[in-house]
DNA sequence: TTTCTTTCTTGACATAGATCAATGGCCACG
DNA sequence: CGTGGCCATTGATCTATGTCAAGAAAGAAA
């Protein structure tokens, strides 16, 4: 599994055999069977994961107790909360595994040691951040204005990938839809 | 315009005169005429400004040409694009002054000094990002599912000073509603 | 003050999407 | 293999909110 983790980074950055190694030692496997979790609401994270195979899926459950899906992480995602990490506050999500998901963890000293010695990683790590920060404002923008059809033909542009994979019914709770509605969405989709 | 500045910091660590003269010399003021520019779309930051007085907003523009406000910014409110100032890519969305607003400016450089110079302040200013963070998701979840009321009944709530002074359109905006919904949302809660 | 413009309110109507309910397909598991 | 339980589909309503239009109120300008 850390293959994956080779070839991701070295579309990024070069990195030699021996520095290759050197990420390889700091980061420990471990894998997860469908549903189980990773994280629960209110945990301290002191590590990352990255994901090699699988899914899992980020969610928070609000006042109602209604589930909503914030993110779906396949392969070569990268999930973990900086500052839960850095200040040891508690997390305000949830993450399960909606297939068997393979992942590697590394805690921050791990990351900090892998930032001092590989050159390009830093940036390449802030340039992930900055994107999903970017993608969260561009996603509120959407869930306050587009309709249902717009918000799923959006997602299939921006990760086609993952919406052959996820279950539909997940899928609606990411775009905050009912069930019923997305599978008249894609119908209609069908039809054209 | 320093005074907001110092209290602000005070609530949070403890700074002796010098110290904040130290951090003084480090802010430049500048003042904005309702209705000017901070920001706009596409440009580098090189710097980020703390609100002294007055109201920022800060929006983006869709696929459709709608605006969609992101955040309102008060006195004692912080802007800036992390990554826009670390890497130089270009910030995605717009900052305006919807009252005439003071502001005080500091790049990147000032902000690392004063980080290694005042003990506290590099821990407050992350436990603001991540306040920040954990708002943003919960907002994507509300957009998600909350119903007009219930978003500005919320908003009531945790921005309740902010909520008497934006216009109400612009409020609307935020919400993701019309201004007519809003009005009438409005006019059904002053019934009780 | 008077006038002009922008914002807010209110009403009538249209519609996207929620809800409720029933059906059929599909696995997983005995 | 059955069979029980989840999931997707489809139809029939219901409702919140958008849209369009007109008037009132409130600021800004002069």
């Amino acid at each position: 599994m850390y293959e994956v983790l080779r070839t991701f980074y070295e579309k990024r950055f070069p990195l030699s055999d021996e520095q290759f190694e050197f990420i390889r030692k700091l980061n420990i496997p471990k894998t997860l069977k469908k549903g189980e979790f990773l994280i629960r609401e209110g945990e301290v994270l002191k590590w990352g994961a990255f994901v090699t195979r699988g899914c899992l899926r980020k969610y928070i459950i609000d006042a109602k107790g209604k589930e909503h899906i914030l993110q779906f992480l396949p392969e070569t995602w990268w999930i973990s909360d900086i500052d839960s990490q850095r200040y040891g506050t508690p997390c305000s999500f949830f993450v399960d595994a909606i297939e068997d998901t393979d992942i590697l963890i590394s805690d921050m000293a791990a990351n900090q040691q892998i930032m001092d010695h590989i050159p390009g990683f830093a940036e390449a790590f802030t340039k992930g951040l900055q994107k999903h920060a970017a993608e969260k404002d561009k996603r509120i923008a959407a869930s306050l204005s587009a309709s249902a059809e717009e918000k799923y033909l959006d997602f299939l542009r921006t990760y086609p990938s993952i919406a052959q994979r996820v279950p539909q019914h997940m899928l609606a709770s990411y775009l905050g839809v009912t069930p019923e509605t997305l599978s008249r969405v894609r119908k209609r989709q069908t039809k054209r």
